[in-house]
RNA sequence: GGCCCCGUCGCCAAGUGGUAAGGCAGAGGUCUGCAAAAUCUCCAUCACCAGUUCGAAUCUGGUCGGGGCCUCCA
């Protein structure tokens, strides 16, 4: 099956068909650059992420700009508030969303262009809207006529006049019909300004995008994305104002991620439960906070919680262990030249033919709309037929099964790439997971290996009572031990 | 008020006409000195009601419950 995405546009999802076969342009609504950012922007940009890492793979070449906005209100306030430049501001910003984005593990975009580089090209646009009657200039104000664009509010499917009848103008607007917007705004003293047709100025929110956009994918492009919320007004007047200036169908697929709850309220600044990456990084791995956010669709809402983080760091931890445990086996049992298997049981040819068959399901779940949710549960699925493998044991007599779980081993991980998972070498993974989780119990090192050496002597000399008080002292503190041939390892509970 | 979405096992979460993926947690077996880990087995008829259909969690209508957008917002 081919890749089949939801439209908002169209409320359906629908078969992906490139505007230039074999490559796709896409845009992504960034981040206007004036605090830290939250778990929201988090999913937004690793949603996307995905969708860049799964059209890469699916063989598409893709250019995928992503825009910082560093010039709005809202920084030019925050920027008054600190009593500082405003440019500074967004600098500061823009290099804080960076670290975040490397952080999460963030594919870099093809493009991330800043919306002060691309001021006379937004005059531009702005011009040729006035010039075919869809804008209107007033008071060094530039503002866009709504009712001169018929197909107004067709991705959010509003009704115009029931928009109006709640619509305000607010104090020193100049608008002739409430619903109309700003493409333009004349500076007020102090305001970090540009020379333009109509005096100094600053763009209106919206209008960068669609200079952005346009100036690196061309008049209509393949995919434009961002949060639900961005639905209306932003890419509500994104589409009217650059199909108002270009004449032309501005995006063909409009996609968009559904929101994070934090413990079932929506996250906001007045519930005072809002998390920023860098706060939520100091107790997950970022690992850990992807995982999560993939095993929920990209357009369902999502409930982050301790609980289900906790979830997300045992599944996650799951795929790390049997992933450590095939690396430990291949590197101790080289493949030989030859790999027959005299004779195969029903159990490996299920195994075998589950393992040869992994690829397919990954993308048929990612072909739907980048069901990641379902592709997970692929994944997992994997993993318990390679423990199956290792736990049959029979890569002496079945050197096949050794090919086979060198085979799976790699596929997994190659598939969980594309999802952003597994990057990390896995016991190095683990190690750091688990000197994460001791620190929390405040249990050092030395001390279990301690007790570790002392309950080997005590097992050797067949004193069990003393052997099994050890363990359930560690237990106590929130440490298992795993005996196996090998010896005695840990992990935190 | 307008527009839109959702309600699936204890928790999380796929599935949108063909008879319920997966994870976490739980029960039992194997393994183990005993455990843990791993593995095997088991564990839901899909908020409710009424329809359409050979057949519905999936479509229609209604009821109840939850949420979002309409103002800055991923």
């Amino acid at each position: 099956m081919r890749l089949r995405l939801y439209n908002t546009l169209h409320g359906r999802k629908e078969p992906f068909v490139p505007l230039t076969p074999g490559k796709v342009g896409m845009y992504v609504c960034g981040v206007t650059v004036y605090d830290y950012c939250h778990i929201g922007h988090a999913r937004a940009n690793i949603v996307f992420d995905i969708v860049y890492r799964y059209l890469r793979f699916s063989g598409y070449d893709v250019n995928y700009v992503r825009n910082y906005t560093d010039v709005d209100d809202k920084i030019i306030k925050r920027a008054n508030e600190r009593g500082i430049d405003s440019r500074d501001l967004a600098e500061e910003f823009i290099r804080a969303f960076d670290e975040d984005m490397a952080a999460l593990g963030l594919d870099l975009p093809t493009m991330q262009p800043k919306a002060t580089e691309h001021i006379p090209h937004i005059i531009s646009i702005v011009e040729k809207l006035i010039a075919r009657g869809m804008a209107y200039p007033a008071d060094g104000d530039v503002y866009f006529a709504v009712e001169k664009f018929p197909s107004y509010l067709k991705l959010s499917k509003r009704n115009i006049d029931e928009m109006r009848a709640g619509a305000r103008i607010a104090p020193g607007e100049q608008k002739r019909n409430p619903m109309d917007f700003a493409l333009w705004k004349a500076a007020k003293p102090g305001e970090p300004s540009w020379e333009s047709p109509w005096g100094p100025g600053r763009p209106g929110w919206h209008i960068e995008c669609s200079a952005m956009s346009m100036e690196y994918l061309g008049e209509t492009f393949d995919i434009h994305g961002g949060g639900k919320d961005l639905v209306f007004p932003h890419h509500e007047n994104e589409i009217a104002q650059s199909e108002g200036a270009s004449g032309q169908p501005f995006v063909k697929y409009w996609l968009h991620n559904g929101f994070v709850n934090v413990n079932q309220e929506k996250m906001s600044k007045s519930l005072g439960n809002f998390f920023t990456i860098r706060d939520i990084l100091k107790t997950y791995d970022p690992e850990v906070v992807r995982f999560f956010i993939l095993t929920a669709h990209y357009r369902s809402p999502i409930d982050f919680s301790d609980q289900n983080l906790e979830d997300a760091r045992s599944g996650l931890t799951r795929f790390y262990e049997a992933l450590k445990n095939a690396d430990e086996i291949l590197a101790r049992n080289p493949l030989p030249q030859q790999v027959p298997c005299p004779t195969l049981t029903d159990d490996e040819r299920e195994i075998f033919d589950k393992v040869e068959a992994l690829e397919d399901r990954f993308v048929e779940a990612m072909d739907d709309d980048f069901n990641t949710a379902l592709a997970i549960g692929h994944l997992f699925d994997a993993v318990r037929t390679l423990n199956r493998l290792m736990a049959a044991n029979r890569f002496d007599e079945c050197p096949l099964s050794l090919a086979v779980l060198k085979d799976g081993r790699s596929k997994l991980l190659r598939l969980g790439a594309v999802l952003g998972l597994f990057v990390t070498e896995p016991a190095a993974w683990l190690a750091r997971s688990q000197s994460e989780g001791l620190a929390q119990t405040g249990v050092a090192p030395e001390e279990i290996e301690a007790l570790i050496a002392e309950r080997q002597q005590a097992r050797k000399d067949r004193n069990f009572a003393r052997a099994d008080e050890i363990r359930d002292e560690l237990v106590a503190k929130g440490i298992e031990l795993l005996d196996s041939k090998d010896g005695t390892s840990w992990k935190v509970k």
